[in-house]
RNA sequence: GCGCCCGUAGCUCAGUCGGAUAGAGCGUCGGCCUCCGGAGCCGAAGGUCAGAGGUUCGAGUCCUCUCGGGCGCGCCA
């Protein structure tokens, strides 16, 4: 299927060849042998560590076993050459053909170049965001939602069964707040003049159309009345309102979910009883009294005895507690309840993105899942952390005071969602990552995003040229090209590149770290634009060549792949292909 | 005090399942626009991979400890 499994083959026959002829005994683990292109070109296109590998167990030297491999190898299909190197790998050379002919492979393919089975049809579910109804997204909610949705993107590519899910805390002690908020703001407006914001409440403007549309329904009837009356209901309102904001922001960044899991109907179903008779009969469930936390003064901490979860026979630090002291179920029971339904629902596969602040809240989540799932569901929880905001390089603060924050949706329709996104992605979750509003928008320089889309663009240009000077560029006709007019070294090289796609997929998939389609593809774009340079300084090596229909026949085709590439990389990364640049 | 994450070039960061002489962007210095789009290209300088042990044929990568930074640490979500 890519240049790399099929390697990875050839070298499995050349060890199955010395097994037959008795050189390597029979039950080698052939695991650990890997098949990768070396960083250093001199060592040839394609390198293995077999030898290394399967020393030990053979009981024979490394280099006496790369010397046996290298001749089952040199025979192999393809093989254009190949040595030993200290202290025992086997360099290949592979041929210029077969580096040519993933052209075909990839226009072949199209949308689908690079789809693998990695995930076997795994049922995967991949919960992020979620932020809580209670105001609009901010910039730093930005950072998983974009991650989450590209890695849903990354899994769905690789073979898995994905199911986007947000979760929405409707039914917590945040939402009564924001009750209280809508409230004081409703009474404000019948010119009540209840002072300020009480601590603790929402003093975000967002909340006072949702007032005035009580207001204008209802009148003054929430007026004076005790809370009892009224708390359920501006609440109600208050989630709606924030949720249908909410969309709106994430529409801005083009993201979709498949579901959307209300916490307070899980709670009105009873499954948070459901979850805990579970894990009752499995004996997880007792009364008892925490310890207080070393090492934190806590001058207010009195021992309570409490209903808790046996998180520690899962590997958790201390047991969890379920019921607060006034007998309200805690948020983690809540947690409890909605990860059985999810598994329930039919995953295997669990991934939480969450903000690196919830880092603490980990381990007993995994406890709850292994608990929950009786071990046949698994839980990933991928934490990003967080997006330092600066403005031509004084860092912005971000506080929770009203006024202060960065709504996201100010951040993507002045950057762009394509830009936003792109650079969501130029870090690994777990790093902190810069994000520089004025840099972004006046210096393109420091844009990666730009530099992979202008490949893509100058691809365009090019076709856009060539359909001008009359020069075919049907499928047909690419598919015909020939290929073995691309000689010169950039060529091969942007093709060698181009054939790494597949393998990119996996390991980003793998190790759920969409970023690396991020740097796969400034790489990529690279070796395209170094490419485009030197046919300014080697005529010959242009794209469209007068009275030469073959080599540019050839040369289309060959960008026709690349810009396949290019798009189908930024598809994951829910960035849009340009074909011009303004 | 405990737990999790992080420490790589002046800055921001990559670094493949443990592979060979550690890379990119920005910044600095020097080159390339009669020519398919210069938002581009080529070159140079810049590193005890925080430190010390260990495992291994081989460690930026795995293990232990130390130092430094971030986050978290009953009944908040």
């Amino acid at each position: 299927m890519n240049v790399f499994s099929d390697f990875r083959d050839t070298v499995a026959a050349a060890v199955a060849a010395l097994q037959r002829r008795g050189e390597l005994p029979e039950g080698l683990d052939l695991e650990r042998i890997t098949v990768e292109p070396p960083r250093d070109p001199a060592h040839g296109q394609m390198a293995t560590n077999a030898a290394l590998v399967l020393a030990r167990a053979a009981r024979r030297r490394p280099m006496e076993i790369a010397a046996l491999l290298r001749e089952e190898i040199e025979g192999a299909a393809e093989v254009v050459e190949a040595e030993v190197a200290p202290p025992g790998f086997v360099n290949v050379r592979l041929s210029d053909d077969l580096w040519r002919r993933q052209i075909p492979v990839v226009l072949r393919a199209g949308e689908d170049y690079g789809r693998c089975d990695l995930g076997r049809g795994l049922r995967v579910n991949d919960e992020y965001c979620s932020a809580n109804p209670t105001g609009p997204l901010h910039v730093g909610h930005g950072r998983g939602t974009v991650y989450g949705d590209a890695l849903a993107n990354l899994l769905d590519f690789a073979g898995y069964r994905v199911t986007r899910e947000y979760y929405v805390n409707d039914g917590g002690a945040q939402i009564e707040a924001m009750a209280r908020s809508v409230h004081h703001r409703y009474r404000e407006l019948l010119g009540e003049n209840p002072g300020p914001m009480p601590d603790g409440l929402y003093p975000l403007e967002e909340l006072i159309p949702v007032a005035k549309a009580i207001l204008e329904r209802d009148g003054d009837r929430w007026a004076g009345r005790p809370e009892e009356e009224w708390l359920e209901l501006f609440g109600r309102e208050g989630v709606e309102a924030m949720m249908a904001r909410i969309r709106e922001d994430l529409d801005a960044l083009g993201v979709r979910y498949d579901v959307f899991v209300s916490e307070r109907e899980l709670i009105a179903a009873g499954r948070i009883e459901e979850a805990i008779a579970f894990l009752e009969t499995k004996g997880l469930v007792y009364t008892g009294t925490l310890p207080p936390p070393k090492g934190k003064q806590m001058e207010d901490w009195e021992p309570v005895p409490q209903l808790l979860f046996r998180s520690t026979a899962f590997g958790d630090d201390i047991d969890r507690p379920l019921r607060r002291s006034n007998g309200a179920w805690t948020y983690f029971a809540a947690d409890l309840a909605y990860h059985l339904d999810k598994i329930r629902r039919g995953a295997d596969l669990l991934i939480d993105v969450w903000g690196a602040d919830h880092g603490g809240y980990v381990k007993r989540m995994q406890a709850a899942v292994k608990a929950l799932g009786e071990g046949r569901a698994e839980l990933v929880v991928k934490l990003c952390q967080l997006v330092r905001l600066y403005s031509g390089g004084e860092p912005l603060k971000m506080s929770k005071r009203a006024g202060r924050t960065v709504w996201l949706r100010e951040v993507v329709e002045e950057v762009g969602r394509d830009v936003f996104r792109f650079i969501m992605l130029t870090r690994k979750n777990d790093a902190p990552l810069e994000f520089d509003l004025r840099k972004v928008v006046e210096q393109s320089k420091d844009n990666p995003v730009f530099y992979v889309q202008y490949a893509h663009a100058r691809i365009c240009s090019v076709f856009r040229n060539a359909a001008e000077a009359g020069i075919a560029t049907d499928p047909e006709t690419l598919a015909a090209a020939p290929l073995d007019r691309l000689r010169d070294p950039a060529e091969l090289d942007l093709l060698r590149q181009m054939a790494g796609w597949p393998r990119v997929v996996e390991g980003a998939a793998r190790s759920f770290e969409p970023h690396r389609i991020a740097f796969y593809l400034h790489d990529l774009a690279g070796a395209f634009h170094a490419l485009w340079t030197r046919g300014k300084e080697e005529p010959g090596l242009r794209f469209l060549l007068a009275g030469e229909p073959g080599s540019t026949a050839a040369r289309l085709a060959m960008l026709a792949a690349v810009r396949r590439v290019i798009a189908n990389g930024l598809r994951l990364m829910g960035v849009k292909p340009v074909e011009e640049m303004h």
